[in-house]
DNA sequence: GTCTATAGCCGGATAGAC
DNA sequence: GTCTATCCGGCTATAGAC
């Protein structure tokens, strides 16, 4: 067993996560996190060399544990549409829990540099992206499931990124943001778009 | 005529916003911006009494500026299939042109406070969602025209979002950041869905 | 593995001369 | 309207005791 006044650095990354998550890579020192974690500075740079290292640490943590979730949900073999929809609901509650997770990768699209972006692509996209264009060439072989696959896996996250916003808009109801009914909706969206044929 | 060697509040700004994009807020120092200028910061802080000041003109003058643009290519009254094909051209050259805009919108959602969100949704988000929401009721009245107005802006901006992550994911390929190549596939993808009917 | 103490730098912000 | 010079607090990071 492990010292209760002792940290390891799964304690401390798991403490950090949320304040990144919120404030970002410079929104956040060393001594907020050491503030957090409830030990000193000089204690952090004794787990990790530095600031940066840290940080990195973190997003592996977190990216490595989503990517299996995203990968399992999207592997069952059942009849296309059916698959549809239940990625659409499973993936509509992982984002809709995992707040940290999603502002995260919404950060590192646009603050990280090659070897970050590399890390994102690999270990939370690949495998999400392989299963929804298999899913669309099932579905509708004759688009590009590149294409289709940004467009649904967007479509879906951008619901939670307008949540903050959306109270201060014209017509908005609880509702709109509920991960069940957004589910129901870009699924059937998707299915059969504006049905204007 | 303004001499050569002083700055005034709309030169500053010009060249603050894309620091701002890139970088953030506290990424972005007041040194950073003055240097850019080629002033002193003692010459930022007699135009902007801080730089929160400064960082909420900035806001406003991207957000308004932008408000009028996308106000009126959804403001044409020609038959619903073919503004939206317009809008979705119009939209995506928009984007692709002003990536400060696009990343400044993403940041503000994730950092804003409530009067930020509340700059945001009335300045940037009301007339293009009023637009969208009008021309989804006409095209398909029987689903939630909020719902989708979300969902369609959403699929749009997510292809420019993830385009600096993309390269570093299998089987991108340059076409699918052409916006010519991205209008088609959405609006295509809006009207027609996946075609499993 | 954590602490205290501190180095050294960079941040926002101001005073007062020109 | 811009400058030089400066204040001071917060920042990353390190040294060395326990």
């Amino acid at each position: 067993m492990r010292p209760l006044n002792t940290k390891s650095k799964e304690d401390i990354l798991a403490l950090a996560i949320p304040l990144f998550a919120r404030s970002g890579y410079s929104g956040v020192s060393m001594r907020s996190i050491a503030q957090k974690v409830g030990v000193t500075v000089a204690a952090l740079y004794h787990h990790f060399p530095d600031k940066q290292t840290l940080y990195l640490a973190a997003m592996t943590q977190v990216f490595v544990d989503k990517d299996e979730r995203l990968g399992e949900i999207l592997s069952s073999s059942i009849e296309p549409k059916k698959r549809l929809a239940q990625f659409m609901t499973s993936f509509c509650e992982v984002v809709d829990k995992d707040n940290d997770f999603c502002m995260l990768i919404q950060r590192e699209m646009m603050d990280g540099d090659e070897s970050r972006l590399r890390l994102l692509a690999t270990e939370v996209y690949h495998d999400l992206f392989q299963g929804v264009t298999n899913l669309c060439q099932e579905l509708d072989p004759k688009q590009d499931p590149y294409l289709l696959a940004i467009s649904i896996i967007g479509m879906v996250m951008y619901h939670f990124q307008t949540a903050p916003m959306r109270p201060y808009l014209a017509h908005s109801k609880e509702q709109h943001s509920d991960p069940q009914v957004i589910a129901r909706h870009v699924t059937n969206f998707a299915l059969q778009g504006l049905k204007t044929g």
